[in-house]
DNA sequence: CTGAAAGCGCTTACAG
DNA sequence: CTGAAAGCGCTTACAG
């Protein structure tokens, strides 16, 4: 029955008001006799008491609950931010409502619209979209967003990302160094960042190859086919020049691999392989695999700790953290070493 | 300013009392004109009204809520059961709060009694311990649980697993069948029910192989040097008889390979490996990976399903659902063929 | 078909 | 140092 004591059943037995109780609850111990604290303390023990936090919130709009709105968990990215995530904000006695969105903006909306009716009192979001409007909307209710995975334009507040931009100009940089003369990259319709990521894709291969957006970009999806068909084209084009892909995520990588053997593709002299890797299976797959690698549980971890510094001192999220990914160089598109 | 209007205010709009508002949010229009129903329709779209759900719950003692309790989402196996009990509940217009235990039992007991504080509707479970008395405690108070990849002994209501007794012995057959003499099973202490694997592992190669408990299973952890060094020994002993090793969940056997790799053991000619992976990588790494596959994203469609039911069907949850998963033979424990 | 009133379990001015 | 009272935004007997 320890759930059904109220305040008024601790303030009865302890011979006070429900005031006093709440003061007690809420640490006001300064207007408070040492007895009558003592006293409280051992009743609220001795009954097994704790506060109701529903009709806590009610009242003082506080919740104790963060609002965690990301793509998916069914992949490592999303699941390793939000474990991060978690961690901290349980550390700090908090909550988390976690919502996916399957990249869905529609989706993202009612999330957060269940999250404000929830009084959340702050949000984690992995965007859909890159308009900052909905989210500097919840800003200007006085309700702390830290954005996640992202860099959004014009966003003055906390987010935390990694430098894609950086690690694909470097990784095919080092396509180009090994002389490759044409690059493509497979990327997921359902991904956090899409459109960046091809953006930097892009760029990059038109300084370095000399190709456009059209020719260096193919959107595939988390099912096979799509990558097999991907593959089939590429292998077919540029005959008698040297050709890498690259995997947006580690699914994509693992379905591009998985294709590559069954055609038994050599690694890297027919195609060179790279991709992003957030598991590490890569490098034990033959002749082992140049991957990206970015720190998602870092990532999770200072987007919590941002947030529960804005609450605490009860202003906005603010500053954007960049975190550097890594990149590994292996056989795979090792073409100058054959 | 959408999420500041009350029902009071939609009262007043329409000219009736909050009673009619609440009848017409609860959908009870028996009692109430065609007329006066319009109307309040056309004052909520246009107040944009959403009723707070907090003083709802405090009221109803119905949340929207239902708990979620897991080991941790950093791996496959929880993120995949977390992403199909969410699909579920977003579904069926429930939220979900996840905690993780990091198989911690004072934390998985925090967080039923956070959950219970938030007025969840529900819990669903991946327990700790084997003892169920906590979990009935739940169910006394009325609130449904569902017990998630495990089957514990004397619980009498839902539950979804999957049957690693089978899949175990089936893959200790096949390793007996293919020659080896001895075998060893590498087990996480974080794991979820580590103590059942272990005792389906010790039993079924107490059986076919004559080992001991003590002989078959190590412990080791989810950092590389425990991993390193159970391999070591194992490779010391038994000098002259074909040994294999299983590892118990995915990162173990990731673990397991890459120390193998880097020791330049020959599969399955020094060691025969296998082990569980969900992701699917091990058929990549050479010669091929033996593997057992659990469908993880099914286990939680089902657990959130049985929940779902049982909330509409006013009862606690009922039925144990075993599910099969599946077994891969491959190269890495294939003797006979070489 | 509709509403006044009590109450869910807290917090917080306000008064002493 | 302490308490009576109002109120957070709903729901629900009860009465009409």
């Amino acid at each position: 029955m320890a759930g059904r004591v109220t305040i008024s059943d601790i303030a009865k037995a302890a011979g006070v008001s429900k005031t006093t109780i709440s003061r007690y609850l809420n640490g006001n111990y300064g207007y408070m006799s040492a007895e009558t604290r003592a006293r409280i303390e051992e009743i609220i023990k001795k009954y097994n008491y704790v506060p109701n936090s529903i009709a806590r919130t009610l009242k003082s709009k506080k919740s104790g609950m963060i609002g965690v709105i990301v793509n998916t968990l069914r992949y490592q990215v999303g699941a390793q931010t939000v474990t991060g995530i978690n961690d901290i904000c349980t550390k700090n006695g908090y909550g988390t409502i976690v919502h996916c969105t399957n990249g869905d903006r529609r989706a993202e909306e009612t999330a957060v619209q269940l999250c404000l009716n929830q009084q959340v009192e702050g949000f984690i979001i992995i965007p859909c979209e890159n308009s900052v409007a909905p989210y500097l909307e919840i800003c200007e209710r006085g309700i702390p967003v830290v954005i996640c995975t992202r860099r959004l334009d014009d966003w003055p507040y906390g987010c935390v990302y990694v430098r894609h931009d950086e690690l694909i100009q470097k990784m095919l940089l080092h396509l180009k160094e090994q002389g490759f003369e044409k690059v493509r990259f497979l990327l997921d319709v359902h991904d956090f960042h899409k459109e960046a990521m091809a953006g930097f894709f892009s760029a990059a291969s038109a300084e370095l190859f000399g190709m456009s957006r059209e020719e260096s970009i193919r959107w595939v999806g988390r099912e096979s086919p799509a990558v097999c068909e991907a593959l089939d084209a590429l292998l077919h084009e540029y005959p008698g020049q040297s050709k890498a892909v690259m995997a947006v995520n580690t699914h994509t990588l693992f379905l591009t691999l998985r294709e590559l053997e069954r055609r038994r593709i050599r690694i890297p002299h027919e195609l060179g392989v790279c991709g992003y890797d957030v598991i590490g299976w890569s490098e034990l797959v033959y002749p082992g695999i140049s991957a990206i690698r970015q720190p998602m549980d870092r990532m999770g971890i200072i987007a919590a700790e941002k947030m529960m510094e804005s609450l605490r001192e009860q202003r906005p999220t603010q500053g954007a953290c960049a975190l550097e990914g890594s990149l590994f160089f292996r056989n795979s598109t090792n073409l100058k070493a054959l």
